[in-house]
DNA sequence: ATGATTTACACAACCGGTTGCATATACTTC
DNA sequence: GAAGTATATGCAACCGGTTGTGTAAATCAT
């Protein structure tokens, strides 16, 4: 005798699977025997256990994630939402897929699924989350892109969501009895710094900073670390060189222009971004000035296509498959109710130096 | 008197995320009247209806996804498994970040949820797909970079689950007897042939192709693209000049550094990828050649970087933000049960012709 | 005023798992 | 051999929604 089948209608299909208590009426046991049983629960007897797990793989059993989440009020997935998703405002950014890569590696091997959406902006900014983590889509958030006074933030404090931050401001980063959300960050700032210091040492005076807008964080710290720089080598911070933009390479080619066309240019560029400093090189070079001998340009973020530019790219490099696995260990430790006494993790950045700033 | 309120140990905290239950006694009717009332089934009275739903709204009521989707037996979800997410093989690919602009808005529009995962590669590849699939964490799966007799392809096939296509081979497109799946195809052969008819119109004789390794029915077809070109216009085919090799840019610069030492190299080069080309542009300014200038390298995909680039990389444009968008309509399609007339849609690329094969 | 409809809501089963508790059998122990 | 303790499994409630059906009150027709 057959027994319950599940049916489930999909498109013209009828898509049957089998569900627990067809493996138990299989087995000739109770529905919670066959639970327990693959569950490896010692309570089972030994060959009572192997008999069902050897018919669950015959009949080719999938336990049903919405049926287990519902009772356990968990479901072992993970979101996270970005704005270089956007293409209205961000262009796609490679960076992105770099993070994914970790993140998506991590949770595969702590069995997590991973949800993926754009970072919507605005008035309803926050649907997302309401509607992911107040929904049980998911238990916890990676969030990235902070910017001061982040109404994400707030809102997934407020509801005590698990959260773990990508992008914070490194003055936040010290304070973490104002902010205890786990954290995991490159620090962008010192690494602005010593970029910046870099282009010093080769003797560039005019140093200009592009893509800074004032939303972000990073666009602020990086914009900080290059000041800091300045300063700490008494070169004058003239204002008509670190001028806002947006984030996309055009964005970075336009500024380079304006700021090649002034009456005392730049001799070398700081972009915020690989991304930025593509655009900026063609910008200099359409200008006529040769990017690697007398003229400089470095990015930040170390993106896979640096290495292979013409001339290669000097940059930033982060961490970035750090971070991505570093963010789901946080996070699924904070999910499990198991937070790690260090829930703040500070990398540093590496200064990769290639042809464009050389000389 | 408090409802039934529900209590979910996430971490440290005691997360209450408000039920059904708690809003229906909030307004004194029974569960399943709320249920209607805020699906404003219209056997609920209309002044029910609206208290019921303020006092869901003011009690920041969100549904719960796994109950609703346990008796809906569909998860409003869609999923897609890449193998660029996979650092040791393929390196982080701009395109992969566009393709998923397109999917993760479109999914938004239509309120379904996108779960990324990394394509396992080998023995255990199916798994993610049963998992997914079998478990009801999703209900359909976009497929991408398919390659000949794919068992994802067959797996998801006999199985009846919902399914989408994007990277099958020109070839199989046109038997879509054999081949019922729904797909969205950039023709990707046509496009290599269109490029390499370029490169020739602008007199290159001896145009080399990288990059086609003879995994992927997007590498075959490039490369058949590649030979339909040539043999057109009456050039030999050089085998010399037509080797396989990996897809990231290291494969792209190393594979051009061999080509340039061969006793007659190649005056033009023709990528499968912009990512190939990106490397391929660097070796051959290494070995002195002027790119644009005697010497042509060209890509295929379009990602945003490639205007950007020095010089500014002719490529072949994917509307891959339109593939996106395709793929995720038919598939919602297809898991509701309505597939279009048209399941197969032929895209085509678009030469995009910039200064890296000028002259 | 009475029977037939309609309207508006309640009741309860169900989706497919998990889990606390009860129970039956087997195994000790004296 | 009776009582006590493990051991192995069954029963039923439950997670939080959805939905088929039953029913009381209200509206209508006669």
């Amino acid at each position: 005798m057959a027994g319950k089948m599940s049916r489930v209608q999909i498109g013209e299909q009828l898509i049957a699977r089998t569900t627990l208590a067809e493996v138990a009426q299989a087995a000739g046991v109770n529905k919670s025997t066959a639970s327990r049983a693959l569950r490896n629960d010692p309570a089972i007897g030994v060959e009572t256990q192997q008999r069902i797990q050897r018919l669950a793989a015959q009949l080719n059993y999938v336990p049903n994630a919405s049926a287990r989440r519902l009772n356990n009020a968990q479901t072992d997935t993970l979101a996270i939402a970005s704005r270089a998703l956007n293409q209205s405002t961000v262009g796609a950014d490679p960076f992105l897929v770099e993070l994914l890569a970790g993140i998506t590696d991590e949770a595969a091997r702590h069995h997590f699924d991973v949800l993926l959406s754009r970072a919507e902006e605005g008035e309803h900014e926050l649907n997302v989350y309401k509607r992911i983590l107040g929904g049980h889509h998911a238990d916890g958030f990676i969030l990235t892109d902070l910017r001061p006074n982040d109404p994400r933030l707030d809102y997934l404090s407020a509801k005590r969501y698990p959260h773990v931050l990508f992008g914070r401001s490194a003055e936040d980063l010290r304070d973490a009895r104002r902010y205890p959300s786990p954290w995991v960050e490159v620090d962008t700032r010192a690494g602005a710094r010593i970029g910046t210091e870099h282009l010093i040492s080769l003797g560039h005076k005019r140093i200009a900073f592009i893509g800074g807008g004032d939303t972000f964080f990073y666009e602020r710290d990086r914009r900080a670390g290059y000041l800091d720089a300045l300063s700490r080598s008494n070169l004058p911070a003239d204002p008509a060189l670190c001028l806002p933009s947006g984030l996309s390479q055009e964005d970075g080619y336009q500024l380079t222009q304006q700021l090649l066309r002034q009456a005392n240019p730049p001799t070398a560029i700081f972009a915020i971004s690989d991304v930025l400093a593509v655009g900026a090189m063609r910008a200099a070079r359409e200008a006529g000035k040769t990017i690697g001998l007398g003229f400089a340009v470095m990015g930040f973020d170390g993106i896979g296509l640096g290495a292979y530019l013409t001339p290669p790219l000097t940059t930033l490099r982060q961490p970035i498959n750090d971070v991505g696995r570093l963010l789901v260990q946080l996070l699924i430790a904070v999910i499990r109710g198991q937070p790690p006494a260090e829930k703040h993790l500070l990398l540093q950045p590496e200064l990769v130096v290639r042809a464009s700033t050389r000389g």
